[in-house]
DNA sequence: GAGTCGTGGCA
DNA sequence: TTGCCAAGACT
């Protein structure tokens, strides 16, 4: 347990990182593109967004959505002044949609306060909406290089092997942020935790580290034990359910089709989609796309021909979309399972957010359509 | 405290 | 191909 003296420790991660780190990540520099000196803070809004998005997502996803975001919204006051349609507009395929809605409640809270709106202690950034303990003090030590230690799924991974912690991390969260804390540079915290997640990152990585690459290879517990990619241990994950969908892609005279806004709680909150449910045992798909327009929009369909069969994993299920187009016949539309539903025109999709699963139908309808609209040569 | 909450990359 | 997994938070 005891990870031995700590200044070594620090100094040649510090010195491994100057030469393999990561450099380049643009809300950790100057406006310019310049290092920041010891101390000097940086854009904290550019520095929050980022965070969130980071939760549970890996660098490389989130730089292009980081920049379209910041973009659009360069400071917290444009945030907050959006609507959370946009915001979503910026978010869609990030997954995680809660995320969004909370950065942006966040940000309108932030401005009502007025003022200088930064909060500068670990209390002050988690009493914001989805913020907690491992984001804050990713914040802080970012934007003001603040001592805080932090504790990402990197600085799990890491330690656990460093110190060969024998069970999973998950319920020992108090004992891995000492280990965290005891190891952190007090003099150079934002170099140093960066420093932990670009190790943890490109070297000491969840299958197959390169531990002939990594500054710990002679302090480390796990690389001395001769199997460091067996940890950290992990629990047991349960078998993920398998459901089947029925999506109807419904249009009417005009040729317009029928999409809702999911709940704001829940799987993908505030999203769009195509309407659909799940089907019941021994039910005919066509049965499913009936049933579930007539129970969730009030309205009845004539289910005509499939259009696209897809599956999609989440983090807990796995389904099976059926979508098959259909034709309005009667019923005004009710939002009975949703905050709300609108007949747009399949040229007016590209200016709602859809998830991802949603994108690829309306990719695969807007293809059909072109097809009708040009009969074989 | 165990479940819920997305997505794309990779072996 | 299938499964695993990532810079977690919330209930």
């Amino acid at each position: 347990m005891d990870p031995g003296p700590i200044e070594p420790l620090r100094s040649s991660l510090l010195d491994w990182w100057e030469d393999h780190g990561r450099h380049d990540i643009p809300w950790k520099l100057r406006p310019d593109g310049s290092r920041p000196g010891p101390g000097e803070p940086l854009d904290p809004f550019g520095v929050w967004v980022a965070e969130v998005m980071l939760q549970q997502t890996q660098l490389a996803v989130v730089l292009p959505y980081w920049h379209r975001l910041m973009a659009a919204f360069p400071d917290v006051g444009a945030l907050a002044a959006a609507s959370e349609h946009d915001v979503l507009m910026l978010w869609q395929g990030l997954g995680y949609y809660a995320r969004a809605r909370r950065l942006h409640g966040g940000a309108q809270r932030l401005v009502a306060a007025g003022g200088d709106p930064w909060p500068r202690t670990l209390e002050g950034w988690m009493a914001l909406p989805g913020i907690g303990r491992s984001t804050a003090a990713s914040i802080l030590s970012s934007a003001f290089d603040l001592p805080h230690p932090i504790l990402d799924g990197n600085v799990q991974r890491v330690v656990a092997r460093l110190v060969a912690h024998p069970g999973p991390p998950k319920r020992d969260m108090a004992h891995f942020w000492r280990l965290s804390e005891t190891v952190l540079d007090p003099h150079r915290p934002r170099a140093f935790n960066q420093a932990l997640m670009d190790l943890g990152a490109g070297v000491c990585t969840p299958r197959q580290p390169c531990c002939g690459a990594c500054p710990w290879r002679g302090r480390c517990a796990a690389y001395a034990a001769g199997d460091p990619g067996r940890l950290p241990v992990k629990d047991t994950s349960p078998p993920v359910p398998f459901q089947v969908i029925g999506v109807g892609v419904v249009r009417d005279k005009d040729g317009r089709v029928l999409i809702d806004q999911r709940l704001q709680e829940g799987l993908l909150g505030g999203l769009w989609e195509f309407p659909g449910g799940k089907q019941e045992p021994g039910e005919a798909i066509e049965a499913t796309i009936q049933r579930e327009l007539r129970e969730e929009l009030a309205i009845e369909v004539a289910v005509g021909e499939e259009l696209i069969t897809l599956e999609h994993a989440y983090s807990h299920k796995r389904l099976r979309f059926v979508v098959h187009l259909c034709r309005w016949r009667s019923g005004e539309p009710q939002p009975l399972a949703s905050q709300q539903v609108r007949w747009v025109a399949p040229e007016e999709l590209s200016s709602y957010p859809f998830p991802a699963a949603n994108a690829r139908i309306i990719s695969a309808l807007l293809l059909r359509l072109r097809a009708s609209q040009r009969p074989a040569e």
